[in-house]
RNA sequence: UGAGCUAUGGUGUAAUGGUAGCACAACAGAUUCUGAAUCUGUUUGUCUUGGUUCGAGUCCAGGUAGCUCAACCA
């Protein structure tokens, strides 16, 4: 076999087990919980997974690790599936449930209390971490770690039969109520837990804990390389003593890496949920969470994501990605595909007096000058268009160069205008731009050669199109929004603004958009149809993200 | 003297004892019918102190800082 060059050092793990003759294969999996959404994170995980193995010529299972029934839910599982697949990865046959293995995880535990590697402890809440000592002092033997084995057995039986109440005893590993790692302090292996689970329903009232049920799952499916995320590593000598204790062949190697962190993002499950239950957010697929859902909602790409994933590398020290490079990704695949459109978020009418009424011009602009095998489109051009409020300015400052009085700019496409005169209402709010229009510009150049240095974009009054459009910024105002000063919260640092609606004008295509398509609006960023609200048949755009803006980010100087 | 892990520009990541590179970000200029894109250029880095070596970001030792671990969660 050719063994590929490694990128990255769980690569050059497995070049060399493979150059060693250590492994022959690789086969790595994906074993999410479900018990929420996936997110960016995970997308980290699933792509590392998944390319990893491929590179290699191996294989990914998808695993859903499922050992804890009162957390776990079926929506959760569709969800996952869902969000793996539109990533683009596909696990073929190899759809597991750690809950599929309960039988033979059962069966291993029984031969740890045979081997005299597990007992019956029947320490109660408290006394269980009293026992367990601290960071820096050893623990004590529990007083039931020294039962026999038949006792063990019988009791364990009996536990799996439903004798016992929750927390009434557990089935704990014998290692080493001394040793300096925690977790190797006579953990725990099953649990009492009398609840329904999502796939086993009532069959099973004793649960296996993550601890036990994860390597011995990963050595039932043949896994190679176990991949993780860095706070298990204090857990590989634990994953490692159950392989051992159990005496398994050809075992399974844990590895971690360093989880995503982005900026202004929050990536705790637990806080996502709060986020979706204190509806702060309008579910998990709310366009602003950094949920796979709500990445797509947002309108990313699949292929966006993978490169952002692709482009962050992976490592094992602990780091903050610039959320500013996913967005970067997903520009860079959108201004090469997108289709241009002309849109006007917050509009300000326009009429040019030198243009007869009822009057109209086809003009033709391109659909993506990126790309002009996308060819052209026509729109009409009249005596009443809109433009962005923003777009004209009475007192402009210098370098300034869109309309204001006196000042000519290009209209996309079109014509030059030039602004004569203001109608404003008491308060002084414009309500009208009169302007003049240059007939010899048609298209958008002059044959006098003068320049103009502005073009802005224009929807025309009577044929545009009203919809709502979303402009989404961080959830958090906070860079690190897991680590707050110790008097607040993070709620405290919810960014109000989060989600701007606007009651915008379109150019007449836009009626047809659909799901599928992904707009340019001309120098305001990247569009999509929001999916959810499509089902209830409006037009709502939601902005998956701006374009760059130097003039806004000199202003703010 | 609890254990383990980590440390390279603002951020992320390469360099596997031999010229510290790439990307994002930032800045400047060119260009532009999108203040976008594109093009050109610029700034900024090996945590620290010793040691080994002809040569150390890389190996060794000591410091320092950060992260993780005391659920019958995963």
């Amino acid at each position: 076999m050719n063994i590929p060059e490694p990128s990255n050092f769980i690569q050059e793990i497995i070049v060399d087990d493979l150059k060693t003759g250590k492994r022959n294969a690789v086969h790595t999996r994906f074993p999410p919980e479900p018990n929420g959404y996936l997110h960016i994170g995970h997308a980290k995980s699933i792509c590392l997974n998944f390319s990893t193995a491929a590179k290699f010529g191996g294989k990914t299972n998808l695993r859903f690790d499922d050992t804890n029934p009162s957390k776990e839910e079926i929506e959760y599982v569709d969800s996952i599936r869902e969000d793996v697949r539109w990533l683009g990865f596909d696990w073929e046959e190899r759809e597991y449930f750690a809950s599929d293995y309960y039988d033979q995880i059962y069966d291993f535990a029984e031969q740890l209390i045979l081997k005299g590697k597990a007992y019956i402890c029947e320490l109660k809440g408290d006394a269980v971490s009293e026992y367990r000592g601290t960071l820096t002092e050893a623990g004590k033997p529990s007083p039931w770690r020294d039962r026999p084995v038949s006792e063990n057995l019988d009791l364990f039986r009996r536990m799996k039969a439903g004798e016992f109440e929750e927390g009434a005893c557990f089935l704990r590993a014998k290692i080493d109520m001394a040793h300096p790692n925690m977790n190797m302090r006579d953990p725990a292996v099953y649990r009492i837990k009398k609840a329904s689970h999502h796939r086993t329903g009532d069959k099973w009232c004793i649960y296996p804990m993550y601890d036990f049920a994860h390597p011995i799952s990963d050595w039932i499916e043949n896994i190679t390389h176990s991949i993780c995320t860095l706070e298990f590593e204090a857990h590989r000598p634990l994953y490692d003593w159950f392989l051992q204790a159990l005496e398994l062949k050809n075992c399974p190697q844990q590895i971690e890496f360093a989880r995503l962190n982005l900026t202004y993002t929050m990536m705790s499950k637990r806080r996502l949920l709060e986020l979706v239950q204190n509806k702060v957010v309008m579910g998990w697929s709310d366009p602003r969470m950094p949920t796979i859902s709500g990445l797509r909602r947002r309108g990313y790409s699949p292929s966006s994501i993978r490169e952002f994933c692709d482009r962050i590398g992976i490592s094992k020290a602990d780091s903050m990605v610039d959320i500013n490079l996913l967005y970067f990704c997903i520009r860079e695949e959108l201004n090469a595909s997108a289709q241009r459109a002309m849109a006007v978020l917050n509009p300000v009418k326009v009429v040019i007096d030198n243009w007869e009424e009822g009057r109209f011009d086809e003009i033709e602009v391109e659909n993506n000058p990126e790309n002009p095998a996308q060819g052209n489109r026509k729109i009409l051009f009249g005596r009443e268009i809109y433009i962005e409020r923003d777009d004209f300015m009475e007192n402009p400052p210098k370098k300034y160069f869109r309309l204001h009085p006196d000042g000519e700019v290009r209209l996309k496409g079109a014509y030059f205008i030039k602004c004569v005169r203001v109608d404003k209402d008491d308060q002084g709010n414009i309500l009208e731009i009169h302007c003049t229009y240059d007939p010899a510009s048609r298209g958008g150049e002059s044959p006098d050669g003068r320049k103009v240095k502005g073009t802005i974009q224009w929807v025309s009054v009577p044929h545009a199109v009203s919809a709502e459009v979303r402009l989404f910024d961080h959830l958090f105002t906070l860079e690190n929004p897991a680590d707050v000063p110790e008097d607040k919260v993070w709620s405290d640092y919810l960014n109000p603004n989060s989600m701007i609606k606007c009651e915008a004008k379109l150019e007449p295509m836009m009626g047809k958009a659909t799901l599928a398509d992904r707009y340019q609006f001309m120098r305001l960023g990247y569009f999509c149809l929001d999916s959810e609200e499509n089902k209830q048949g409006k037009l709502v755009f939601n902005r998956t993200v701006e374009l760059k803006d130097s003039w806004g980010k000199m202003q703010a100087k």
